[in-house]
DNA sequence: AAGTGGTCTAGACCACTTT
DNA sequence: AAGTGGTCTAGACCACTTC
């Protein structure tokens, strides 16, 4: 009689695939769709739950699940009495999510940039392995020193597919005030949803010495990072190099 | 009529606190309790969301809400046909929760442990304060070196509360096979349930040097980790030396 | 007053496991 | 066949926000 009770034959438009999925997650896909293709943009209101009930003819049981798990992924975020949000990297409480720099003593605060280097190169065979390119293809490469207060504490190196950001220059990035997560997903239409980091200990080679402000041997925390949006496409490699000396990586073992 | 119509007066057995909560929460938290006081051990089968509603008198959905959460923070875990079970440190899949430490090529497995020095000594007024003890309590400190393929990677140090580890013996830290949270829940009755770890690049110190058979000066992640148990009691503090020549530490941001 | 997400209930059926 | 967790529905009421 209702919608949902034909579920186990397969009743979603989803082709004549050989897997079958509970319906809200059917739902959350639909919906995570229609984020990706940002049919609602980021900060933006969302419909709301009944009314996402009435449009996929399914219980707001249902859609509320579905949702749920979007809002555990911080995809997007719930405020009672107001609605549903599509989440943002242009709001305090995101940022502190991948940048795990924390200062020893003190409240944490964001790092000013300078940009060392910003170009156009072809991916090198590492690179184009890890963000799952052709070794050749085009990508941007930036370099940065990030400091606190005035004092140098990372420098870091980015590559990002040259498809998905051809109008990133240096002076975007200069004049764009904030993170730089905020600028890929408003100018570039490229959102961050996880990212995953590998993290050693090196010593400080004459290039990030100088530029850091320490003696050449100095123990440094490396970070390489790889970022993926949307259906866990890799979208970002960054490698980080953190001076540990008044600030230590944050980790939760949950 | 029914019993959870009465929730908004506060209805629960938690004396009259100023603080309201939803159902689940009070249902969450009086299973949590059970789980606390050993009614139901790591491994075991815990009653079926039929018989816990029946129990404290509330639907089945709003036992399974509070289930859903203690799945969620991987205190218990849901076995579809078989029922709900106390989470334990004795499983595969619970190991590598808190062993970030993978190897840049390969699987990971679990190293092997050499024990340095284990007594018991009055906490310095740092581990003290971080195991929020007073200063002078008796502490167990534990010093050993864990070697992948008889190759040595990590330097550690703990510190755990006299009080809770009295019988804790190098004897029975060598001849206990598995990992040391194993016998911390099944010899001791304290589960860590989550924790948090500092992590900074440093150099070899001579004695580090040495144990990890590397140059003095050498880069090691140092990471200090400070473990809780039930009701957020921090119950263990943990200063690693890992030697990432060959390994790294993983960390997912999501 | 109306709309939103948040909680709670009750009942149905499904998928999986064990007896 | 019986028991378990997993899914889905329908309806009620609450807490919060806005008009």
């Amino acid at each position: 009689m209702n919608p949902a009770s034909s579920n186990p034959g397969g009743d979603a438009a989803q082709g004549a695939s050989p897997t079958f999925s509970p319906l809200y997650q059917q739902i959350k896909a639909l919906i995570t769709q229609s984020l990706q293709s940002g049919e609602w943009k980021p900060g933006e209101l969302m419909p709301s739950e009944v009314e996402l009930a009435a449009r996929f003819k399914v219980s707001q049981g249902t859609v509320r699940k579905a949702i749920d798990e979007l809002s555990a992924e911080n995809l997007v975020v719930r405020r009672q009495g107001k609605g549903t949000f599509v989440a943002t990297h242009h709001e305090e409480r995101a940022h502190y999510r991948f940048l795990r720099l924390m200062p020893d003593e003190g409240v944490p605060h964001h790092p000013e940039s300078r940009f060392i280097e910003v170009k156009r190169i072809r991916a090198p065979a590492e690179v184009a392995r890890l963000l799952e390119l052709r070794s050749g293809d085009a990508v941007v490469y930036i370099k940065r020193v990030q400091s606190f207060d005035g004092v140098p504490a990372i420098l870091e190196e980015l590559w990002l597919p040259g498809q998905l950001f051809k109008g990133l220059t240096a002076e975007r990035l200069v004049e764009y005030k904030g993170p730089m997560y905020g600028l890929f997903e408003s100018e570039f239409g490229t959102r961050m949803i996880r990212a995953s980091e590998k993290i050693k200990a090196v010593a400080a080679d004459p290039g990030a010495a100088q530029l850091l402000g320490v003696a050449e041997g100095t123990p440094l925390l490396c970070a390489e990072r790889v970022s993926f949006t949307y259906g866990d496409k890799a979208v970002e490699l960054r490698r980080g190099l953190y001076l540990t000396a008044r600030h230590h990586y944050l980790s939760e073992l949950s």
